[in-house]
DNA sequence: TCAATTTACGGTAACGTACCTCAAAAATAT
DNA sequence: ATATTTTTGAGGTACGTTACCGTAAATTGA
């Protein structure tokens, strides 16, 4: 079954084609050195034996490391959110550093524009050959990408909505899909009523994503269940009294809410005022699971979270790059995280 | 921030405790011919330096390969549900190729325990370092497992619902949690009414597994909601007609039942009969996704999936023999899969 | 035409580990 | 004391690739 193929090495390829040793690396590795005659000869053997290089002896052999850099807004910053892709990220180098691999990470505040310039400068003037990013800071980035693409290091796009041509790769989350996805889940909770969706005003770059959101949202609903309709309120003041005010005055204004959508990870700092609430159970769905979730999830305050592996992510975007430049695969151009839901009796397992 | 750590070979060990290389390689590998003393010294300076030996190159002059032995069910047979984790042994297989790795694939018929045994003395016999198994057909397969304890052949388990104590490793489905999750999902689609649990009678090692899963149905809807009640359906003649029939029979005699909950993968199997059915929407829950699926969840026949990534499984299972047999790695006792939520929604992204 | 420069090609030492042989030295048994 | 066993040292080859260093041939320029 197996065929038992015996390891084909370049001095194979070598005697093959009858070339010395040096010329087939030349070929492999595009080395000046070589007439076109023996490069195509070369090349055609190559093919014919189905010569494949020893990525254990190349990396064994190859006297430089690479170098990944990595762009990304602080952990301990806003939402938090960063702290899962950049445990991907570790993962990753962890298991890469056998390759000789190494990874230096870059971050910033996300409302330092500052900071950001700075460290994309950086970043210009770093040896890495790939790079990790976001595409959340599209106008301070533009003049990395184009360094990038003049020194041909590829870069990967994590947590992306935005698909960028030029990326090695880019990883996605279907944001619309995922409110198509919250309003299927509260059509099965409720067929009639009201859906508040709640925007929470502090990071300025959120406004396409959660845009796309509530959009999907109001697709799913018009498109299925015209008993349903949505609602929108934005907070802008954090103050807890007046969140707690503008709440609970807009819940009795419109006795027909039965759901909260809350389309970013700030769901556990709303759920604290639903505990407090008495009256008929409004269900929350959220984004991201993180820890001071729990206690909302197993209280059945808050109902699903939607939730796209953010440590996956990435996890995939420094693999992929590992993978375009040491074991020279082929990479897709574009990685679709699915849509986990996570509830009170599977969280545990995620 | 990155300390630039030099790599530490054999060499500098040597140097460091002022023995002859061939002793380093001795302790290391646990030849004979080292004295204890001599041992304990070099075994110090090891970790003294940190000396971790490179994958690489170790792996390079290695000059045995490693086979993996994998033994599991026919695709072609009954649910097809094993097509998955084979999908994800594959992948394995693909990408670990570059380490010299070999994988063996023994497969059987589920109901030919003449088979079973037959593969099971193959594998015996064979050349296999590792094994990667299922726990469903425990009689046959101790003989199996203790000569494997008895050549120091490690094994993992996979799809396993046993917590075997000798495995390497053991990955497990949360079943009974399965069970409460999908309660919880009916909870969310109704308050008060029946659920109809439908047992498929195909397959005879799966009584344990379903058990489990009505078990964990059954708690939550105690603990939570006592106004669901289930009602157990054992379908054992498979004719179109009888299905049909037996089905809408009990429909209709127990106006109440609100839900109808397949404990395995075939759920397409049974939406079908619902799909012709007039009458109040039944909302079903089944397991695993298949792609006779997609039609059903498209018209939202069928409402939710359980699904616990059986390519990952296969995956994992074979990465982790890796781990072990190449890395040198701890590995994990147990892995707990995730419980995925699959609807109409999200299972494109899946 | 002759030197200067570029290009072609062969040889070979690494990379770090595994695994082997042979002999010398040390420890143990007789 | 000698014989035997165990321990240690020294050294080499191989794994498949990379990278550098010569030299020889081809090409260019004046």
């Amino acid at each position: 079954m197996d065929n038992d193929e015996r390891v084909i090495g370049i001095k194979d390829v070598a005697k093959a084609a009858n070339v010395a040793l040096a010329t087939v690396d030349r070929v492999i590795h595009n080395r000046a050195g070589v007439s076109l005659k023996t490069k195509e000869k070369v090349l055609k053997v190559i093919k014919q034996m189905g010569y494949k290089p020893n990525i254990m002896a190349s990396n064994l052999s190859k006297s430089k490391k690479i170098v990944i850099g990595v762009l990304l807004p602080n952990i301990s910053e806003g939402s938090g959110y960063w702290e899962f892709p950049m445990q991907g990220i570790l993962k990753a180098k962890k298991e890469l550093a056998q390759y000789n691999i190494k990874i230096k990470t870059y971050t910033f505040k996300q409302d330092n524009s500052k900071e950001i310039r700075k460290k994309i400068l950086e970043l210009i003037n770093s040896d890495i050959q790939g790079l990790v990013l976001t595409s959340k800071f599209a106008d301070e980035i533009e003049i990395l990408l184009d360094d990038c693409k003049q020194k041909n290091r590829p870069y990967v796009f994590i947590d992306s909505n935005v698909r960028k041509i030029d990326s090695l790769c880019s990883i996605h989350q279907p944001l619309f899909e995922s409110g198509e996805l919250a309003a299927q889940l509260f059509n099965y909770c409720f067929d009639r009523g009201e859906i508040l969706i709640l925007h929470l005003k502090k990071t300025m770059d959120t406004e396409g994503i959660i845009g796309l959101k509530e959009k999907g949202m109001n697709a799913y609903l018009n498109e299925k269940n015209n008993a349903i309709t949505t609602k929108s309120l934005v907070l802008t003041d954090f103050n807890e009294d007046a969140i707690s005010d503008i709440l609970f005055k807009t819940l009795e204004d419109n006795p027909l809410i039965k759901g909260v959508f809350i389309p970013n990870s700030k769901v556990a700092y709303i759920a604290k005022y639903f505990e407090k609430r008495a009256g008929d159970k409004i269900y929350l769905i959220g984004y991201d699971f993180f820890r001071e979730d729990v206690e909302y999830m197993e209280k059945e305050i808050i109902d699903f979270l939607i939730c796209q592996r953010p440590e996956e992510q990435g996890y995939q975007a420094v693999f992929k790059l590992f993978e375009h430049l040491v074991l020279k695969k082929e990479v897709e151009k574009e990685i679709i995280m699915p849509l986990d839901i996570i509830t009170k009796k599977n969280y545990k397992y995620y």
